[in-house]
DNA sequence: TATATTGAGGACAAGAGAGTCTTAATTCAA
DNA sequence: TTGAATTAAGACTCTCTTGTCCTCAATATA
């Protein structure tokens, strides 16, 4: 459902909407934390910088951060500027064009399962999430 | 979600349900049917056929016909047969062993969808389906 | 029995996604 | 001003899925 670059994205926002203060956080300290790979993990927050999602500083006492309020980001943001928009309009069957107009056998069971993952992603705001994470003790982590 | 053989499985077995009478169909039928590769489809099949979902016949008249009545095969059995179990117990973060025990963030409104999804796959049955794709007028083609 | 037709099976090629590595550019701090 | 820390950028490798190709085995039919 979510490429591999989208989910690491995904913790990493959550972990940088829980950090207090307005310090920028070195990827490599973000990497470790979530046990992913550095050079990855670099590569995909630099798509979240080109979004204009995070801002970035280069040097000692560099890293990222988040552009604006976490509670004016939205989980479907980061899936967008990742993942795209192929996402939110794919087909079960994999049939090129399917839709309302010349729908697949699932294409309406399966439009309603998505729409309701896209409302969802639609919906939350990355400090609504980051603080059900903390509350609910959820991990972001393997280990 | 699916990969694409399954995709391909899914298509074939409903085209193989919408056929009147008990003869075998040529793969080489099925593939230009539905506009995918011969081979890639033949593969496919075979695995159908080693999971006892469909009976192959070689030679001049020959092809793949369905193991059992279309009422007794549901969907989940081709999902199971090509995609394996893996689908369905994903993290959405793809945690390895995220569960009830140690959830991550988004694993019960993923889970609540995906169960939904699971749901549909267990009890719709392959008659069921091709039933409501002809009187649908759904499609199983590109074009 | 001969032959054309079909699935079975394996080796191989192409593509995408995942992940690594190296070098350059920037910036803080001593 | 120097050096260390850090992101930026691109080339590269690996692996898995997708897809192709060729040969072999089986079998209905003439």
């Amino acid at each position: 459902m979510l490429s591999s670059a989208c989910q690491y994205g995904l913790r990493a926002m959550i972990y940088l909407a829980q950090q207090p203060g307005d310090a920028y956080l070195p990827v490599r300290r973000i990497s470790s934390t979530l046990d992913v790979s550095h050079p990855f993990l670099a590569k995909i927050l630099q798509q979240l910088v080109v979004k204009d999602l995070l801002v970035s500083l280069r040097g000692p006492s560099g890293g990222v951060k988040l552009a604006r309020a976490s509670t004016d980001i939205r989980l479907n943001d980061i899936v967008l500027a990742i993942d795209g928009q192929k996402v939110f309009d794919s087909c079960v069957l994999g049939l090129p064009g399917c839709g309302h107009r010349r729908p697949c056998p699932m294409h309406e069971a399966w439009g309603e399962l998505r729409s309701n993952f896209c409302s969802m992603l639609e919906e939350t705001t990355l400090a609504a999430f980051a603080e059900r994470t903390e509350v609910g003790g959820f991990r972001l982590t393997p280990m």
